[in-house]
DNA sequence: ACATGTGAAATGGTTCACAGCT
DNA sequence: AGCTGTGAACCATTTCACATGT
C-alpha cells in the first residue's frame, strides 16, 4: 500500500536566492509592510518571539535602547545568535551603541504578521479548552478568539470567556462566516483528525494543535503542536541519561542495567 | 509481558509495562543498556515519542510487525528519518520484514527513561493547572502528578484531582520529601521564576515551563518550555508570509511548491 | 524480492571572530 | 572604544542511495 505521503508542520519553503556574496543592498522598501519575510529560519522565528516578549517588557520599564549582550541574556541565548537573528529583519541596530527598542518592537511585529488581527477558535471546551478560552485574546490583543466549538449538548450557546459555544458540525460554517485564520484543538485525541477537517473546510489557514495524534492535512495548511506527553517523556529522557552518566566517573559511561 | 494497552485513544495512554524488568526487554539490558543513550540527537528523541504512541496505537489494533514506510507515514515523517531514528535504539528491525511493535514499543520505552517513574508537581492551579492536574497520572501512568501547589489561601488543602494543594512556599520541603522530579509550571509570568528557584530547591531535576518567561535555572536542570503566545505567533508569521507570496512578486516558474 | 541499517552528501543552524560604522 | 552585522568555520540533522541480510 503506497503510503499517502503526509506531511505535517514545518513547512519550510525553498526561496532565497538572496545571500549575494559581498552583494549588499537589499534597497529594501522601509515602509512595505511586505517584501519581507524573505528567508528567515523557522528556528528564527520562534526566538523572535520571545525576543519581542523581553522587549515590550523592557519597554515597559523605561529602556530605549539595548544591547545584544544584553538582551541575549534576558532572552537566554548567546548574543552572537541573537543578532544573526535580528539581522534577518535587516540592519535597525546601531554600532556602538545597540537597538532601539521600539524601533526593534515594531520591526518584529512586522516580520511575524502581528500587525494584523489573526481570529482564533478554539475546538473542544475541557479543562484546557477552557483555560484558552479564559486566555481572552491570547498575547495582549492580535489574538482574539471568536468561535468556540464542542460537542456536548449541554454547552451549547453557553458563553464561556464571553463566547457562545457552537456545535462541531457548525465548525466550516462559522470559521468561514467569522473569517477565522487560526483553528487551536483541545479535543480528545479521537475527535482531532475530524475537527481537523472540518477546519479546513472552513478556510482555516493554522492549527495548533493540543491533541495527541498526528493531524494529515493538505499541504497549505500550517501545522503546529503543542504535545504534553511528548514533552514529559522528552524529560523523562534526560533524566535518565542523567542517571546513567552519574554511574561512570569516565567519559563514555558503562553503567550497567538501568537501575 | 504484552503489555495490555490502556484503551483506545480515549486517552493515548501509552505504554509502560509497570515495572518492565520482566517483560520483553530483560534479554537486552545486560547487552547495552544505555550507554548508547548518550548520542542519541535531541531532536530524534521528541520524534521517538511520537512512535511510542503510534507503536501503541498499532499494537492495540493488533498490529505485530511494521515497516518503516507504513510507520513513518503514521508518524508524519519520512521513512529514512524514523529508520534513523530507530537506529539510534540498536538494531530491532528485520530485514525484509519490518519491525516487531512489541520490541519497539519496548526499546523506546527503555530509551525514554520510561520504565521507571518520574513523580510530578504541578504549580499554580489555575485554569490550566487544573487542567493538568486533573490530566491524572498525565500520559498514562509514568507521570503520576504527587503534588500541587497555589498561593490562594481558598485552595489550600482542597484536593484537586485527589491531591490536595499546598502552598507555595512549601514546595522545597514537600517536593523532597515526596521525591519530585518533575515540576510543572503553571503560573502567572511574574511567579514563575521564583516558583522554579523553589523546584529547584527542592530536588526536582526537570521543569516543564507553561509560564511566558525565560527561567534562569542552574545547568543541571533541563527545562522545556510550552509557550502558547510564542506557537501563534509563530503561525502569525507563516499566514503573512503566506499572504505576501500570494502577492505574487516573481513570476518564478517556482510556483509553490513546499517539500 | 524486500526492507533495514548506515556511510556519505546535502542541508540547516550555530558560533566564531573581526571588519566596519558610530 | 564599543557594538553591530556578517562571512566563514563549525556542528547538527536530514536525506540519499545502496550494501546487507532475511
Amino acid at each position: 500500500m503506497v503510503a499517502r505521503r503526509g506531511r505535517r508542520n514545518g513547512a519550510e519553503v525553498p526561496f532565497d536566492a538572496d545571500n549575494a556574496p559581498t552583494a549588499e543592498m537589499p534597497a529594501v522598501t522601509d515602509a512595505d509592510p511586505v517584501v519581507r519575510a524573505k528567508s528567515i529560519p523557522e528556528a528564527a522565528v520562534a526566538r523572535l518571539a520571545v525576543y519581542l516578549r523581553v522587549l515590550s517588557a523592557m519597554a515597559e520599564q523605561g529602556s530605549t535602547t539595548v544591547a545584544s549582550e544584553e538582551l541575549a541574556a534576558a532572552a537566554g541565548v548567546n548574543s552572537a545568535k541573537l543578532r544573526k537573528d535580528l539581522s534577518y529583519l535587516g540592519s535597525y541596530g546601531t554600532r556602538g551603541v545597540g537597538y532601539d527598542v521600539q524601533v526593534l518592537v515594531g520591526q518584529i511585529e512586522r516580520t511575524l504578521g502581528l500587525t494584523r488581527q489573526h481570529k482564533v477558535a478554539v475546538v473542544g471546551i475541557g479543562n484546557l479548552g477552557h483555560a484558552l478560552a479564559n486566555y481572552g485574546g491570547f498575547p495582549g490583543r492580535g489574538f482574539p478568539v471568536e468561535a468556540l466549538f464542542d460537542v456536548d449538548a449541554d454547552l451549547m450557546g453557553v458563553p464561556v470567556g464571553g463566547i457562545p459555544v457552537s456545535h462541531l458540525d457548525d465548525i466550516p460554517k462559522v470559521c468561514a462566516e467569522r473569517g477565522i485564520s487560526i483553528g487551536v484543538i483541545a479535543t480528545p485525541p479521537t475527535a482531532a483528525q475530524s475537527v481537523c477537517d472540518r477546519l479546513v473546510a472552513g478556510g482555516v489557514q493554522c492549527i495548533l494543535n493540543f491533541a495527541p495524534v498526528v493531524l494529515q492535512v493538505p499541504e497549505h495548511i500550517e501545522v503546529r503542536k503543542v504535545d504534553l506527553a511528548v514533552e514529559l517523556q522528552i524529560l523523562s529522557f534526560h533524566v535518565a541519561r542523567r542517571a546513567d552518566e552519574t554511574k561512570g566517573s569516565h567519559p563514555v559511561g558503562n553503567g550497567m542495567v538501568v537501575r
